[in-house]
DNA sequence: ACGAAACTTGCCTAAAAGGCAAAGTTGCAC
DNA sequence: GTGCAACTTTGCCTTTTAGGCAAGTTTCGT
């Protein structure tokens, strides 16, 4: 999966300290007090190089969130065919979703961390990206999604609907959790989320 | 509605025109051809009277849909408690939705006109942007559905699902619909979405 | 009609953005 | 291994964006 010669895993590796370094950055000190410079340097490169990059900050930061979206796209297209779509999205979702987040899933985010990430993610033009690097995604899901089932990525709404969902739910799950007072715990939330989109959205019955 | 006094009225109608110049000369000439100072020269403004309204041009692009989607959210509000909530949001959507995206949804859309959109659209800085739109709007949206459908728009994760489900059925018929080569009709598209999301996206069964 | 509040504008500085070309690396064929 | 082609990094430079601040105008409420 990744012996691609020197060149190329140089500059995954460079595009990954880069936007590590933005996130660390930007959640220690807020996004308006990091210069794009800044990120370059605690990264070791040249601030030219961090535009060939990316385009600004806000492209940086997300970068994170899109590999994982990307992986999980990816995970989808690894599972058994056999697997019943639904069963293989929420196996994929669930199992490389430990987000990025923190350090990797394992201990818990201490408060400061967790402060930092809502601020950052609180910022408009993060959002933005964030939710552009859903979409991007999305169009990888949707053609996984279209090859499991028979359908048409480009002709077919129906995939582009599923990825759409998948989408959404990881969205509102992370805007639900941070939200949240009492920290919550992030598997079942997804799950829930995951099986509404399935199973449908009917409106609940009068108490 | 917006007898709000002449202050209120002349920001609103500012703002319009800022956010109506932004897409008429990026759809003309591409985002990268225009600066923000021909659309504050366009609207007839100064440029730093334009950064009080917007941050970005994509921000001033964007606002024509943000307002739409808002749009939506209200009108959700307005239509009778006892209505059925996804007859609601159907009805909702399909009344508010004859896009700004052209004139108003009358004439069918030369195609310059359509080139220029997908153009536009194409751009990343502007799909963030869109799609953010979209979240800020959805905000609205599932405090409307809370209301209507007797949940927590803070605790219960029902509202927000719906009020996404309605952000993504907008933004994948758009996509759709500007992806197709031969001209779709809008409408039976979103129905079909709004539907398929109400109702579930079950695996199709193998044919 | 008058003072308070809000809006517009110009001025100014810092930062972002990106074209271009020189210098340095890596990959590949021989 | 050598050498050339392709790609990457970097510095330099110019234009554009972004936003704080204060002076000048317009609107609002009483």
């Amino acid at each position: 999966m990744s012996t691609d010669g020197l060149r190329e895993r140089k500059k995954r590796e460079t595009r990954i300290a880069l936007s590590w370094a933005a996130v660390r950055l930007v959640v220690e000190r807020g996004v308006a007090n990091v210069k794009v410079e800044d990120i370059a340097a605690e990264a070791g490169v040249s601030l030219r190089t961090f535009r060939n990059y990316f385009a600004n900050k806000a492209e940086a930061i997300a970068a994170r969130h899109l590999d994982r979206a990307l992986e999980i796209a990816e995970e989808l297209r690894l599972r058994p065919a056999e697997e019943p779509l639904w069963t293989a999205i929420v196996a994929a979702v669930e199992d490389r979703f430990p987000l990025g987040l923190a350090n990797g899933g394992e201990e818990p985010p201490d408060q400061q961390w967790v402060d930092g990430v809502r601020l950052m993610v609180a910022e408009p033009s993060l959002r933005g990206e964030m939710l552009r690097a859903n979409a991007v995604a999305e169009v990888e899901m949707a053609a996984a999604i279209a090859e499991r089932t028979g359908t048409d990525a480009t002709r077919d709404l129906y995939p582009k609907l599923v990825a759409a969902a998948v989408g959404a739910a990881v969205t509102v799950t992370m805007a639900h959790w941070l939200e949240a007072d009492s920290p919550l715990a992030m598997k079942p939330l997804l799950r829930d989320a995951l099986t509404q989109f399935s199973a449908g959205l009917p409106e609940p019955g009068p108490r």
